[in-house]
DNA sequence: TCGAGCTACTAGCTCGATCTAGTTTTGGTA
DNA sequence: TACCAAAACTAGATCGAGCTAGTAGCTCGA
């Protein structure tokens, strides 16, 4: 028995060498195909040799090799998102994707954006694993062209769109959002509110124009005051500190969670209290960011709907073609806990 | 010219069949095995002829295909690492383990640990990935045994070291970090110091068992107090609620950051001032959590370090399988701030 | 007894890049 | 000019699974 040695590469890891169909073919003593035929569940095997195939299978540890399986087949059934490690509202979304990517049978690669690794790099690594559609968060507008990416690959841009053409877009209705805090604080009482923009972060520009609108809609245009932010708690406390020199409104929205950190951490150091002196809203109503002592009023996005939207549509677009790429933007929701009070000036 | 017809399978998703090799190769006019030899970068082409061919690739948009690439090679370089994305600690773990990845020519695969998928199942879906190497953040001690898995590739634990047996740890010394935490409240004249624990967490049995000794070595046995706590900002919040019921130490260490904001947010709503009243540490300082209105005194792990050597260990172990796995602990650091101060009731 | 119509199974080409074992070209030297 | 080694290049097998086209064996009806 001049052992058949399977000695063979073994490259570097490849500590025994991995079992392949072929290995479970012989060991049940079947064909290769039968075994493929079984493990890609389609039809043309009796239920007795499935059985017997499943158990060999198990009991020699074989694990279908996905390179051979997407080399072949020409499908990888990967679905890559983009975001940013650091975004909760991102990561959020990115753990709600999970749900909808295998509903559709499709495996989720995650791309992180790091200070080191920008969106194109991103990108880039993602076509390498032959995504067949990609999800972008809080796409950047400028420098990285995706243009060119459209049309290698299905895009869905969440937040905000910002490349014209073949692209699906899921965001949610940033003027809305803000519209509906502005509304909240009138009907409190409050006319002088200042909004903490988000300078050319996702959605911005939205939430600026619907802070904007709604002001104007009430009738107090003149008080309008937007102060240049940003998504960091960084940015919320350069505001603040400007909004403290200038004189203080009543009432602060921000164009997100993060920047109300910042916003607060000046607000309490001057020794304001929240909401007495100051009412502030945030954008994102984010689950993981939690303030101690403040329940923070918020406008929350729809994160599960956007998700499955967004796998939807990039689902769609790979399994068929030609249909036309959407844009939905869905209604957000305020949600009010308190740190929104009537102002003391108010009688 | 009976137009070689290129109108193949085209699976869903295929817009134009994407250039292979071959196409590469027949556009420059040179053989394919050349055109490997150029991408990568194996000795054996002229300067010019490899200039022609990145060219000819660069204008046919050519993407060298990783699938065919890793099943004709047995080698993926991808390192696989798990860990959950609402972890402060492991989010920036990550981060910095993408340039020593990058460092060694290997690719880094996230796999998100979510209350939706547990360690077991991410496991899996990176080995799917032919994945040479897993790093596991946090790893779960019961149920899940990672055992099986360290026979088929190289595992490293960073936290803390649940499987025995051919497996590399690298972790912090978490005695040391409370032990630190305890020496400076100590010294600021401390006695009735509490010990919110982190339950069975990553580090959370050391960082205890620190604490107790570091007690009973300034001759505070007595004095030892260690309430069930947790990583989390609810576990925090709840062992905040049971001191409060108890009666207040004068300083608490927490096992965790996130443990603080629970703690903090019960603490304010009681009206307590910090560091006036108690006096807090908490464990990670993690860089993405920010306080309004507190800088917190906390022990800092040597990330970047101990990303650079999980990462060495995984490469090591799979080009040298024979080498013997090691565990590392590295020295972490109290940064202290001003949540801690001298205790009221001290002369 | 034949063959039609099944089900259960198999042979062997294929996906795209790697890699071994060659072959041709080049350039330097006797 | 002849020769040789090194450099530049190529043919073709190969990785593991998927898939098409086909065969073997069975049942059933006429």
């Amino acid at each position: 028995m001049a052992g058949q040695d399977r000695t063979r590469g073994n490259a570097p890891g490849g500590r025994e060498r991995k079992p392949t169909m072929a290995d479970v073919a012989r060991h049940v003593g079947v064909s290769r195909a039968l075994v493929s035929i079984v493990f890609r569940g389609a039809e043309g095997a009796s239920e007795a040799t499935r059985q017997r195939v499943l158990e060999g299978a198990a009991a020699l540890g074989y694990r279908r090799d996905s390179l051979a399986r997407g080399l072949r087949s020409n499908r990888t059934r990967n679905l890559g998102i983009l975001f940013d490690l650091r975004r909760p509202f991102e990561v959020e979304f990115v753990e709600h994707t999970y749900p909808a990517v295998e509903k559709y049978g499709y495996h989720l690669l995650l791309g992180a954006v790091t200070p080191h690794r920008n969106q194109a790099r991103v990108v880039e690594e993602l076509l390498t694993y032959r995504c067949e559609g990609l999800i972008v968060l809080g796409p950047e507008p400028d420098g990285d062209r995706l243009e060119s990416i459209a049309d290698e690959v299905p895009l869905v841009e969440v937040g905000r769109g910002v490349t014209p053409g073949r692209v699906d877009v899921v965001r949610n209705d940033d003027a809305l959002g803000t519209r509906q805090a502005v509304d909240h604080l009138v009907h409190l009482g409050h006319r002088a509110i200042a909004h903490i923009d988000g300078g050319t972060n996702p959605g911005a520009r939205d939430r600026r124009a619907g802070y904007r609108e709604a002001m104007t809609d009430h009738g107090l245009a003149h008080e309008i005051r937007v102060v240049a932010g940003g998504y960091t708690d960084e940015a919320g406390a350069t505001a603040a500190r400007q909004l403290l020199a200038e004189g203080l409104p009543t009432a602060v929205i921000t164009a997100n969670d993060q920047a109300v950190i910042g916003l607060l951490d000046v607000a309490v150091r001057a020794g304001l209290r929240i909401p007495e002196d100051l009412s502030v809203i945030g954008y994102d109503d984010s689950r993981f960011l939690r303030l101690p002592g403040i329940d923070l009023t918020s406008v929350r996005q729809d994160i599960p709907a956007m998700a499955e939207l967004a796998v939807q549509a990039a689902v769609e677009r790979i399994e068929l073609p030609e249909t036309e790429p959407r844009s939905v933007a869905l209604p957000p929701q305020l949600v009010v806990r308190n740190t929104t009070k009537t102002p003391k000036n108010a009688e």
